[in-house]
DNA sequence: CATCCGACAAGAT
DNA sequence: ATCTTGTCGGATG
């Protein structure tokens, strides 16, 4: 629909008077078809319709024939829709619909004259998309239409009339499918995925439902020519999710023809909580030249032309990052901070603390600040009960803190999963007992879109992170200098999963792809001194939060010069001078990726 | 064992 | 009510 409309629309401009370029246009109109596998109350093909209907009577008026029947067959306008409710919505919908522009373009008179009877036809299929053959209820040949549905509908005796008629016409596919995470899929859902992907790939189990349409949908556009496109949650072009599905949609010959980048769609109105979305249309091999749709700030749709457009949404550039155990630099190792697994007997507010240190100075020693994301950013005190296991039994002697051991013995035990079952054994214990002796650099496992920088902190010794940071213990600071540049926010955004459009950080994605040239003892010692100016400038402005800094509005303008600094120094280390722009930081990063990983088998290049 | 994700969720304004 | 911005732990590889 997204794609088919201002086609449409240019050639009804390019025709201007032209009779027969009008004449034209209009048959092929009417051979044209819209199918939407996944059509709800058929919202997108009523819409699809009426603009056709609007520029067909348009056309019509430029040719004087403004009293001329539609040749728009509704029949042309196909759906499929699991829910028996909608479904029955949806046909109604598109009849009300022809009604409507009958009445408008054709006269009152007319309409009700020529008005179907209610139940005679049925094109909205209802049934399990993911399960049909699409060619079935969309058949390339546009004459047969093998599929005679349920038993909800009146099965038409006089088959023919609702073939479609679009014999040599062009096919159009749209829908916007429902999504739903791994974590949230019935075994019905499961099942379909696997079905469709598990052939093709042993990681299906991690797909987005919608997953399953783009499939079909390149494997329909693999028999039968078609242009097709469906908005779908973001996450499908990023982080993890990308590298699994795209390698399967370029294996049935399709590429992206056309897609918007992600960009917050609050339609169903249920609650605050809008969703991110994509918008992705595929088309056969080869593509010669794709689309790259994108908002401005004032919201008008800015198209631009690019050769190809990646799974990332990215021009240019097909390369996928698959998340990788083990660097593809020479960077310090960054890990995942401690799980708690506590329900609230480990971790301590400031009046916890207060009141625990109070009843029981002992108690003092085995208390540790602790941060995750919010508390790094924001510079919240936050604070853990953090036992070794040499001090257990000193510790244990606090009761306040035995009472407190016990309440996460019972929490573990109490859980469906062995693995914290097992955890029960130890109750004193974090998952993991990381930390720095001497500093940590800490990154915030998910922060907002809207800083020019990663906030990454310098925590000093004792201060523990928690499962949202991740954490490089008693590392050089020069690792401290890349993850607060330009080059490592512009990588992490696009490689990285996002949470909404937030960014959210992984050491497998983020950092342990994160390609950087071979850094010699003065690259290191100038990325060193850039990091201690960072800190430096920060510091001059204490007790300012990350968050507070960081405003791209108010960020001081040390700080500024600092990170410009930094990013100078270190782009100059990749191409000796600094990058004009992100898209140029993109290209010469994944292509050093690209390098780095060469023969690695950690590198999954999409075969061409 | 170690994540990656959320047709979100909770806190701020 | 609308806007901003990151918890938490389940299912998974």
């Amino acid at each position: 629909m997204e794609a088919v409309h201002p086609i449409l629309r240019a050639r009804l401009n390019e025709a201007d008077d032209n009779a027969r370029m009008l004449l034209n246009l209009r048959k092929r109109m009417a051979r044209i078809r819209v199918f939407d596998p996944a059509c709800g109350s058929g919202n997108f093909l009523v819409i699809a319709y009426k603009e056709m209907r609007a520029i067909e009577a348009e056309i019509n008026n430029r040719r004087g024939e403004a009293d001329r029947p539609s040749e728009i067959p509704l029949t042309n306008f196909r759906g499929i829709e699991l829910r028996d409710f909608p479904a029955e919505i949806a046909r109604l919908a598109l009849i009300i619909a022809e009604f409507q522009c009958d009445v408008l373009y054709r006269g009152q008179k007319l309409a009700l004259a020529e008005f179907l009877p209610l139940n005679a036809e049925n094109w909205i299929t209802c049934d399990n998309a993911l399960r049909l053959d699409w060619l079935s209820i969309c058949p390339p040949s546009g004459t047969m239409v093998k599929h005679s549905a349920d038993d909800l509908f009146h099965t038409p005796s006089d088959q023919p009339q609702i073939d479609f008629e679009n014999e040599g016409g062009e096919t159009y596919i749209c829908g916007n499918p429902p999504y739903v995470w791994t974590n949230d899929q019935t075994k019905e859902q499961k099942a379909d995925l696997q079905r469709l992907f598990s052939s093709h790939t042993t990681a299906w189990r991690t797909l987005n439902y919608v997953s399953g349409w783009f499939l079909k949908l390149a494997q329909y556009g693999l028999v039968c020519k078609c242009s097709g496109a469906f908005v779908a949650i973001n996450t499908i072009c990023q982080g993890q999710h990308a590298t699994i599905l795209w390698p399967v949609i370029y294996k049935h010959k399709h590429r992206i023809a056309f897609a918007h980048e992600p960009f917050k769609w609050d339609n169903l109105a249920s609650n605050n909580a809008g969703v991110t979305v994509v918008i992705i249309g595929l088309a056969p091999e080869p593509i010669l030249s794709a689309t790259l749709y994108a908002e401005d700030p004032n919201k008008e749709t800015i198209a631009r032309k690019v050769t190809k457009i990646g799974p990332y949404l990215v021009p240019n550039v097909d390369t996928l990052v698959s998340k990788n155990r083990l660097q593809i630099s020479s960077l310090s190792e960054m890990v995942r901070g401690n799980m708690p697994y506590e329900g609230g007997y480990l971790l301590l507010s400031s009046e916890e603390k207060q009141k625990l240190t109070a009843c029981d100075p002992r108690a003092e020693k085995f208390i540790k600040r602790i941060s995750g994301s919010a508390e790094i950013i924001d510079g919240k005190p936050k604070y853990c009960i953090w036992i070794t296991d040499e001090s257990l039994n000193k510790a244990i002697e606090i009761p306040a803190i035995h009472e407190r051991l016990q309440h996460v013995k019972a929490l573990r035990l109490s859980n469906n999963d062995p693995n914290v079952v097992a955890m029960a054994e130890t109750p004193h214990r974090f998952r993991e007992m990381n930390r720095g002796i001497n500093s940590t650099i800490a990154m915030p496992a998910v922060s907002s879109e809207s800083r020019l920088y990663l906030p990454v902190e310098l925590l000093p010794p004792n201060h523990i992170i928690t499962n949202r940071a991740y954490g490089i213990y008693d590392g050089e600071l020069y690792n401290f200098s890349i993850l607060a540049s330009t080059l490592h926010i512009v990588w992490v955004g696009t490689v990285c999963g996002k949470l909404e459009l937030r960014y959210s950080y992984t050491n497998t994605l983020g950092w342990n792809t994160f390609p950087v040239p071979k850094l010699t003892d003065k690259m290191k010692a100038d990325l060193t001194r850039c990091a201690e100016d960072i800190l430096l400038a920060r510091e001059a402005h204490f007790p300012a939060t990350i968050a507070e800094l960081y405003d791209p509005e108010k960020m001081p303008a040390d700080l500024r010069e600092a990170h410009d600094r930094n990013d100078e120094v270190l782009e100059r280390i990749y191409i000796g001078r600094c990058f004009r722009n992100d898209t140029e930081r993109l290209e010469k990063l994944f292509d050093l990726y690209t390098k780095m990983t060469a023969g690695t088998g950690s590198k999954k290049k999409v075969k061409a």
